[in-house]
DNA sequence: TCCGACACGTGAGAC
DNA sequence: TGTCTCACGTGTCGG
């Protein structure tokens, strides 16, 4: 940053005066520059919504809040459109490049994303398993379902869209098997969760 | 806005001098201007990221860019915020005390939460309902989805546990709505939520 | 009247 | 080397 006379000591007889020839270029070239600030000026304060005066100070000012105030929004935001959905379904995300930041466009992977959910209550289970239409896939699952001695008390299958199947199961558990439903039914989601995986 | 000397034409000598005791008031006083506006420029430097030079003119066209990028992201993220996603899931909760950590206990309100996922994809709603058996509630929201002159295609009521019944219903839009999938599925969700809570 | 804001011309440092 | 940017002091308006 330059400096220019600094102190009020006068030594206005500098030793050298510009070349005289195109000293003038300087001012004009100064000119110039101001007249290139003064515009980012404008077109800043234009951008500010609530601006009153027109001050540089109070451009720079509002200027200064506005954009904190929109980092914060956009803060906010981001973390509300990436929380977690409110009854937390365990899901697993079986598309590694599944994209949740902010400029996904409306990908059609989305609607076919495998999703499983188990859970447990007095004794029975209830399995919901969401995925795309797979030969063989739902015998697999039944298969690994009575993999847990489970006696299947209601099903369905019913197709939905082009390609995806949504399953239901309703089991009721053995009770010799001294086991807690969640401690099932964590065991029949990762199984089913490992039979979709390798279907992929 | 003051305007200084405006032209080349050299009119040094002008009219009034200024009361010398204080002329030097007015230095200082442009100096202190000065030095506030100095520290606007350094505040904003700070709030915009990737900034290389820093320059007046880079920072103010720096900062231009960046409100410009913030408010379009905001925009962007606010109406992805306000649509729902492809694959949903937002769900009522109306107990409270859900416990979704893997080590919960076998709590009996696990499984009577009421909730309500609807997701749509090429033209077809998918409708899955877990509430509290209630005499006349099926009918109820059959006759809900009807009302947005749906087809259902399938449907399956299964009992779960004591007091839970699990419904899923696959329906088609009908083309001569023009409503997209998402605002249709957030329409059923939320006639749906408000006929299980008039039975709560 | 004075105070605040502005553009101006200018010397000087940085790359 | 020249070119760019800066802070400075100053004259001049408006409220």
């Amino acid at each position: 940053m330059g400096f220019g006379a600094d102190d009020i000591s006068q030594t206005k007889k500098m030793n050298y005066s510009r070349t005289p020839l195109q000293a003038q270029d300087h001012v004009l070239a100064e000119r110039k520059r101001r007249e290139r600030l003064t515009q980012y000026f404008v077109t800043l304060s234009t951008l500010i919504p609530n601006l009153k005066k027109l001050d540089k100070a109070s451009i720079l000012g509002d200027a200064i809040t506005y954009i904190k105030q929109l980092e914060e929004q956009v803060k906010r935001l981001d973390e509300e459109a990436n929380k977690e959905p409110v009854v937390a379904v365990k899901r697993s995300r079986l598309l590694s490049n599944y994209d949740n930041s902010s400029t996904c466009n409306e990908n059609s992977n989305k609607s076919v994303v495998p999703d499983i959910e188990v859970r447990a209550s007095d004794g029975n289970v209830l399995i919901r398993v969401s995925c795309k239409k797979q030969e063989g896939i739902i015998k697999e699952i039944f298969s690994q379902v009575e993999m847990f001695h489970l006696t299947i008390t209601s099903s369905s299958v019913i197709p939905f869209g082009y390609d995806t199947t949504h399953i239901t199961i309703v089991a009721q558990m053995d009770h010799q098997l001294n086991m807690t439903t969640d401690n099932v039914a964590n065991k029949i989601r990762l199984s089913i969760m490992k039979v979709i995986n390798s279907h992929e």
